[in-house]
DNA sequence: TCTCTATTTTCATTGCAGGAAAATAATTTG
DNA sequence: CAAATTATTTTCCTGCAATGAAAATAGAGA
């Protein structure tokens, strides 16, 4: 008999809804598209309604008439990309985890996989010295949410206020610094390496 | 019966040899590979040999053992690039088709896609006047294999011989002008638009 | 409500995947 | 080289899950 958690397991490939989308988009029936296979109606309808698994040469039928490979049946479809987090769900690191820290910061796009950019909302504090040199290949974009910011880089010192963004190449040592009272919140985008 | 067609078709996944190789991969038995799936010795020889094709619940079993999805199955392996193009295939086309042209160029390497460069042989004619100004994204590198060459670009007039190479952002116009009697051969590679 | 069409389910069939074990091939060992 | 051991392939058979045919159900007009 067929396990339990192997049926389970196939049915995340959701071949059968798959097979329904080809087969709405191209508005056919299940007779229809049995005169097409070679299939019947009946059996069409069972692996939609993932009733039974279809065979190898079963599948292929089907994908031959709607012109798609098999992997059409065994990848995940593409999805736009949609990702939420929220505040709560977010993680809070220290820009160095052995010292006291001169900016917090926190992913607003980790659950985006191979994504073009990284956007990061960081909280710097009041500091007399600037963080760490740091550089990375890219671009980099920082917009000042609140309060100042002094960023050393190019080997100029850029003073940023409320409002203000600055980008720059981000593979040149860099530093920041909060320059207000109270710590400076700001967005930063960085890009990843560029190709060549 | 299982027809011929379907069946070649079916082939063409070379569902078996990747099994083998998974296998081969992990240096594991038919017996071994066996235990881990619950399944026969035989029959797996019999898949990877070609001899029936595994239902889906069989293949998932597999799937899972090696760790990858179905999907493995169904796709093409990436094969590392390697393509070589002959002096006598390659296409040797002028830069403008509707005058004498300035310069013919010719793609070594046409026949690989997605490429992070393109790479062309040309030869610049004598001439008194230079190339019409283009201009694409990215990067391009020029070096001279034989005569000299004149290029116009940033507003700067360069100079190169025999030997020397160029590299500019190709983003801004630029010309090519022969400057040696005889023509001038020579390698230029651009690499496409940078993302952000 | 009736008719026509599309889909789902039931039921029976069977083709083929799959197992067990024998036969063969490949390796190792003495 | 044999003999012994291990790995692979093939043979034969069985069972079951995929499949088809057709009945049942659901839906859509009119």
């Amino acid at each position: 008999m067929l396990s339990e958690t192997l049926s389970n397991e196939l049915e995340t490939y959701r071949i059968g809804e798959k097979l329904r989308s080809l087969r709405s988009e191209k508005g056919l029936g299940l007779a229809q598209l049995g005169e097409h296979t070679g299939l019947s109606a009946g059996m069409l309808s069972k692996i939609e309604r993932g009733q039974i698994f279809p065979t190898l040469p079963t599948l292929l039928r089907v994908s031959l008439v709607f012109g798609v490979g098999l992997e059409h049946f065994f990848t995940a479809p593409e999805t736009p990309i949609l990702e939420v987090t929220r505040r709560k769900d977010r993680l809070r690191l220290p820009d160095d985890p052995n010292a006291a820290p001169t900016y917090l910061f926190e992913s607003l796009d980790y659950p985006v996989s191979e994504r073009p950019m990284e956007a990061f909302l960081s909280e710097f504090l009041p500091r007399r010295k600037a963080s760490r040199p740091h550089r990375h290949p890219g671009m980099e974009l920082v917009h000042v949410i609140s309060g100042t910011l002094e960023l050393g880089i190019h080997g100029k010192q850029v003073k940023l206020e409320e409002g203000d963004a600055l980008t720059f190449d981000a593979d040149h040592d860099h530093t920041y610094r909060c320059t207000s009272e109270k710590s400076c919140q700001a967005f930063v985008v960085t890009t990843p390496a560029k190709p060549g």
